[in-house]
RNA sequence: GCUCCCAUCGUCUAGAGGCCUAGGACAACACCCUUUCACGGUGUAGACGGGGAUUCGAAUUCCCCUGGGAGUACCA
């Protein structure tokens, strides 16, 4: 086998979705794994629904999720450019050549034309294909209506290409993951190539392109599968070599349908706002549809590589269930080195004034607030209490279930008391906690009973980090300040 | 409508004729740990869509049905 090249193929017209994410990586292991390459290729033949904006998104989320290219558009290579708007003048060579050969012609009909013969198949409950009305046009008629001002697109002839290069109007290969697969091209219709504008339509681009940059595995999702029957007979009719297809089950939203936005997050930069990590996204979404030999889910890219084989993936659907994805972020936040969670966090943590703390104090906050995690957005509500000095702001149910309580005011004013005499170090106050504890549980006062009255005063809530840790953060000063406060 | 693809616990999956009284992960539930919430630990429950066929033997092969998905553009 030549040199393996592999490409994603993006285009334009939204951020980079789960989805094509997915699709990246596969091509990306593929390629990892075979010592091939990866290429990023925009195509963003539709002027209209492409913006720059979208373009930057697919740049610096497929970067976020380590899923680097090795050519395309920012990047160079060998067989660039790697933006098929820049690469316009080239498709209408191609376009003659195939015209030169038979297998394109010039379709002059107009839209209500092609329109009126859908209804007529749609009505006759027929598969719409294209009439070929104008595949033997003579000159003289092509003439006539070029006078009428009619601009020409370009179809390729299925049948011709078929013919020539087939026994029978089956068109079969061999998928990477789906294994043999095979179509009747009677039923594919002459599609067109080039647009009357002058432009290639996807499909011819497409070719073109793999083509010229020498794709030797197209991997991609299930919805292209229709399509490939039609490149692959472009490519036999340029007298190109044909590439290997791969193609992958859809992500399905846990309805069933299609994941849109109505499903909530769909774009790689949207779950990293809302504080997945992109090592956990990219994990998650390989395991739809591949499984690791040695049962170990968690998994960084390049740990994946090592064990991928595109024939492993499963050609089914995959559904989209937060429940896992969510599990994996919360792991690998607990896994996060210390110093690179603090700068994670950073970002969720605009509503408060962080240089309040040390370093040392953001660290431990951060060690102790990071367990419950399940987003990295969690932070924000998981920490007021860190913040504010002398004062917290106290929640409702604290107030009325544990500070109004007698018990309560009889421990925090009990610890006032004691506490004024500690130091405020963890392992002090760990030791001076637990004898404080018991001494109340000789009075038959459980020992979490205890505690709340103190997380009560200190935080303002009935649950939160370990209150040992709290109290050394704080300092002596706040926190009696607070338990202070909480007395009546 | 037509064409194609797919089908194991709720979800992601392991399983390539006997190793399967179907394994794992997430979620669920129970218990344990515990200064709260969590984490963690230990368990429990939970699936081969249906019907035929082949075979001594089928989750695994074949056919039909059903269900789901996709395609059906001068969009990509």
């Amino acid at each position: 086998m030549s040199e393996v090249r592999v490409r994603i193929a993006p285009s334009p017209s939204g951020n980079l979705h789960v989805g094509t994410a997915r699709t990246a990586l596969f091509n990306y292991l593929f390629a990892k794994k075979n010592n091939g390459k990866f290429i990023l290729r925009i195509e963003d033949t539709d002027a209209e629904r492409t913006s720059q904006a979208y373009i930057d998104n697919i740049f610096d989320s497929l970067k976020a999720l380590g899923l680097n290219w090795d050519e395309g558009p920012d990047v160079g290579g060998d067989y660039g450019p790697y933006t098929q708007s820049e690469r316009f003048d080239i498709y209408p060579k191609y376009a003659q050549i195939l015209l030169d050969k038979g297998f394109a012609y010039e379709c002059f009909c107009t839209p209500e034309e092609l329109e009126a013969e859908k209804e007529e198949a749609t009505k006759n409950k027929k598969a719409y294909v294209y009439s070929k009305k104008c595949e033997n046009l003579t000159e003289e008629e092509k003439e006539k209506l070029r006078k009428e001002g009619r601009k020409p697109a370009l179809r390729f002839n299925i049948a011709k290409a078929q013919k020539a290069f087939h026994d029978s109007s089956i068109l079969k290969f061999d998928d990477l993951v789906k294994g043999e697969l095979h179509m009747d091209t009677d039923l594919l219709g002459d599609f067109v190539i080039m647009k009357s504008n002058g432009t290639p339509t996807y499909n011819f681009a497409v070719v073109i392109d793999d083509m010229l940059m020498k794709i030797s595995h197209v991997i991609r999702g299930e919805d292209h599968i229709s399509n490939t029957f039609k490149q692959i007979l472009i490519f036999e009719a340029l007298g190109a070599e044909v590439p290997r297809f791969g193609h992958l089950g859809m992500i399905l939203a846990p309805d069933r349908s299609k994941l849109s936005k109505r499903h909530g997050a769909t774009a790689v930069s949207e779950f990293v706002e809302k504080g997945y990590l992109t090592e956990a996204l990219i994990n998650f979404v390989a395991l739809l549809g591949w499984s690791p030999s040695d049962g170990q889910e968690i998994k960084t890219v390049d740990e994946i590589a090592q064990d991928f084989r595109i024939g492993d993936v499963s050609s089914s659907n995959s559904i989209f269930e937060y429940d896992k994805l969510n599990w994996m972020n919360s792991h690998y936040i607990k896994m996060l080195p210390i110093e690179d969670l603090k700068e994670r966090l950073k970002p969720y943590l605009t509503k408060y004034d962080l240089s309040e703390l040390t370093d040392a104090q953001y660290t431990r906050m951060v060690e102790v607030t990071r367990e419950p995690l399940t987003l990295l957005s969690d932070i924000t509500d998981a920490v007021p209490y860190f913040f504010g000095g002398d004062k917290v702001e106290i929640e409702q149910k604290a107030q009325t279930e544990v500070l109004d309580t007698e018990v309560s005011q009889d421990v925090l004013k009990t610890f006032l008391k004691q506490a004024q005499d500690w130091n405020f170090d963890e392992e002090t106050l760990h030791e001076k906690l637990e004898a404080f504890r018991a001494e109340y549980k000789e009075k038959g006062i459980k020992p979490k009973v205890t505690m709340w009255a103190i997380r009560a005063a200190v935080t303002g809530r009935t649950c939160g980090a370990d209150m040992t840790a709290i109290l050394a953060i704080l300092g002596k000063e706040h926190s009696l300040a607070r338990v202070k406060a909480a007395i009546k």
